[in-house]
Order: structure tokens, then sequence, then C-alpha cells
DNA sequence: TGTACATCAGTGAACGCGCGTTCACTGATGTAC
DNA sequence: TGTACATCAGTGAACGCGCGTTCACTGATGTAC
């Protein structure tokens, strides 16, 4: 939701709201067919314009594609944010089941734009530098929460096992750019948590508790309470 | 690797061979260029024949993809299942790693059928009722694992919340087909570690955790080993 | 404010490509007597 | 064992479709003087 600097001229305007259009659409397209069935003429066509117009506004498929991943990672991440804004700070149990839940509810109305940034990447398709940060937003409102909370006395369970050397490293790495109040075990567990919020969705989503799970809803809060605890959250 | 009682005919037999090599040269292309673009001219021009003559062997393209589906499940269960019979049975620990692993190898050896299988769903595809058993597979290895762990007195942590009792019901019913031994708390855990199980290695494999992780198999073991720690394996 | 030129959006035709699936057919393999 | 008929594998042409991208073009909008 980025509002740059109010375009001036009618050609300015009418360019950013057809680029707007042109991804509005490209979007309720994806919904229905997935994004390997993208494809610039049907947009076209649904636009009313000739397939070639698309290119003054685009230059490739591909750059079509870039554009909607970065929608879908900062859609979701203003869900998370706005969710996690509105509980009160001290609460970091209740941040993190309300950051969790909108997540979810992000995925669940919007299927495709989910499997779009989370779900197998499309052959031929590599993701530009671009999509970087968008795509850090939601973990780094993760690492806020459990930075307060640790700030506030809180305590991750023991990790139980030993943290090899080139892990260490890695998590280093991480905590100075993003949580350097974090010690290894807390970051380790960070990484545990993201992983299980985007896993447990995603298996929802592509069918694997078909048939085990009938109350996603339900099954959803227990393992995000569940790691809460083990986060050391709810203490 | 289901081997059915041999063809008896040359024609069985040349039926069969043929039926196999469909299956190997797309599952090749699949290897190369994603599911999504695995096609049945393509597949065809490579073994020299003709499109229309490999109807005689799947009548769709769906079919094929369904045998690929199938094969990708049952090929990953088998090196799972392979690496886990390789371990003392009373080694619960070692059993719960090497089963991990051993996903996590072949998922590395084979990211396009990986994906197949755990990564979005192909649009406009259904799965039919013949991927469920393969599907089953490996978490029921991961439950054979529990079970013999908890009845060797093992105890999976403490969840730290209550169990909601829709989650409760869907427990029970996959307890009755799977493991009656094991109690709501350790169930609960066996879904949040076959969600962290195949999280983990999707996260790899799909480019989530690129910059981030630069040792991945000391990122997984390390993953692996908490929740063996959590699931009171190392007891 | 008015004109001359530059910029840009959108058109329409074309290139070259690939796809899944159907169908009538030839010729080889298998089976029943 | 030998023949007659049935089954099956593979051919080749065709149907009808959609795709991304390029290019020379018209006509409208914007800008500099």
């Amino acid at each position: 939701m980025t509002t740059r600097s109010a375009p001036r001229t009618a050609r300015e305007r009418a360019r950013a709201e057809l680029t707007n259009e042109i991804k509005a659409v490209a979007r309720r397209q994806l919904a229905e067919e997935g994004a390997v069935a993208l494809s610039l003429r049907a947009v076209a066509r649904e636009l009313g314009m000739v397939s070639s117009a698309v290119y003054r506004y685009f230059p490739s498929r591909d750059e079509l594609l870039t554009a909607l991943i970065i929608d879908a990672y900062d859609s979701v991440a203003d869900a998370a944010e706005e969710a996690e804004t509105a509980v009160p700070r001290a609460d970091v149990a209740a941040r993190w089941m309300a950051t969790c839940r909108a997540v979810r509810l992000w995925a669940v109305a919007n299927p495709q734009e989910y499997a779009l940034i989370f779900g197998s990447p499309i052959p031929g398709y590599a993701a530009p530098q671009d999509t970087i940060d968008p795509a850090a937003r939601i973990p780094a409102l993760l690492l806020a929460v459990l930075s307060d909370s640790t700030a506030a006395g809180g305590a991750v369970a023991d990790l139980g096992v030993p943290l090899a050397r080139p892990v260490r490293r890695d998590l280093k790495a991480v905590r100075q750019q993003a949580a350097p109040t974090l010690d290894d075990g807390a970051m380790a567990r960070a990484v545990t948590a993201w992983t299980l919020l985007i896993g447990t969705i995603s298996f929802e989503l592509f069918g694997h508790l078909h048939n085990v799970i009938h109350d996603y809803p339900a099954h959803f809060d227990l393992q995000m309470r569940m790691m809460s605890h083990t986060l050391g959250l709810d203490a």
C-alpha cells in the first residue's frame, strides 16, 4: 500500500491507474487458474485492449509476475502488521497469535497468491532482488514480538541439544540484522516458529490434512499456541 | 517398487516396459521443467513415437501425472523406510533422525518430484483416491517410531495448552487407525513433527532460507533434533 | 495564449511455436479350434 | 502343428486452441518557445 507522490498529468494518472488495473485483473485470473496459467493475452482480453498494449506497462510476463509477487508479500505483511498492532504491546502471546491468525486468514482468502509466494517456485522464473524486503516483513514481525518477550523476562524453552558451529554462524548474521537482543536459542526457536507457521498453513491449503483434520482453525490455533508456549510467550 | 506377477506374453512384457519408459522420460522432463510443463507430446517425441501412441498407455495427461505422483510418494517412502529399518529398534531417536534425513536427501535429489507431492497443487488437477495410501506411509512411519518410544517409557513434552474438543475428535480418528497407544498430547506433537519436517525441507527447496541459512544439513539436523527432544525420543 | 515538435498509448497484423485429444488406418501379436 | 479370427500397438493427419513477443503505424497528450 505504498502511496507514491501523486501523479500530475492526466497521462501519468491514466498510466498509474491502468497499471493497477492490469495487476488487479491478473490477480483475479491468478486466483482462478493459478500462477502458471497467467497469460498476458488473457489479461489484455479481459481489459478490452490488444495484447501488445500490455507491453507498455510490463515489459514481459515475468515482470508482471514479479509485481504480483511483491504485492502479495506486501498484502500479507500489511494484514499481519495491522492485526499485531491492534494488540496491547505487553501481551506478547496475544501479539503472536494475532500475527499467526492474520497470516492464515489472508492465506485462506487468497490461496493462489499464497501459493505464489510460499508454494513451489515457478519453473523458469527467477525471483529478483526486489522481492527480498517485502518477503522479510513477517519474519521481522515475529522476531520483534520475541524480542519484546525476552526483554520482559520471557525465556524460550531449553533446546535440549547443542548448536553446531555453522548454525551459530548463520543465526548470528540474522540476529545482527534483525534482533540483536536475542540469543542463539531464541533465534533457533524463531526459525522453527516461522517454519511451522507457514508449514501448517501450507499443509492445510495444499490438501495434506484432507480427511485428517476437519476443524482447521482449531488445529491451527492449537499448533500456534503450543509454539507460543515453547517460545516462552505465555510466561 | 511393487513387483507384480511377471507378465507372460511378449506383448504384455513390452507393454509393461514401455509404460515404465514413458514414466521414466516423464520423470526426467519433470525434473527439468516442472510438473506444469510436462507434456505428452514432448514425452512421445523423446521416445521416438507419435504423440497419439502414448494414449495406449495413459488415457490422458492427468493419468500420467497421477502415476508420477504415486511413484514419488512410494519412492520417498521407500527411502525413508529403508533408512529407518537399518537402525536398531531400541534407538528411537536415531530412527527419527534417520527417517528425517532420508526424506530430506530424497527431496534434495529429486526437487521437482518433491514439489509435485508437497508443493502447490497443480491447477485443474484433482488427486484421485489412489494417492492416499502411498501418501500416508511416511506419517505412519513417524507414528510407529513415536509409539515405540512411548511404549518404552518415553514421554512427549507437556503441551502447555489445553486441547479443544474438535481437535481431540480429529486426533482420535487418526489414532484409532494408525497409533492406538498414543495419547492426545503425543498425537498433537506428531502432527507438529510431520509439519515441521516437510516445512523445513520446503523452506530450503523453495528458496525461503536463501541468504539466511548457508549450511542446510546442519540447520535441518538442528531443527529435527530439537523436535526429537520435544517428542521425548532422546530420553 | 498559440504553435511546432516530441513523447507516449494503443492498434492490428504477423512470426513461430506448442499443446491435448480424436480418428480411421495398417500391420503385428495372441488365441481358439 | 496350422489356420482363422480377434486383439492390440503404433501411424499420420487433422481439429481447434492458446501463447509471448515484435514491429510499423496512427492519433492523442504534453512541452518548449
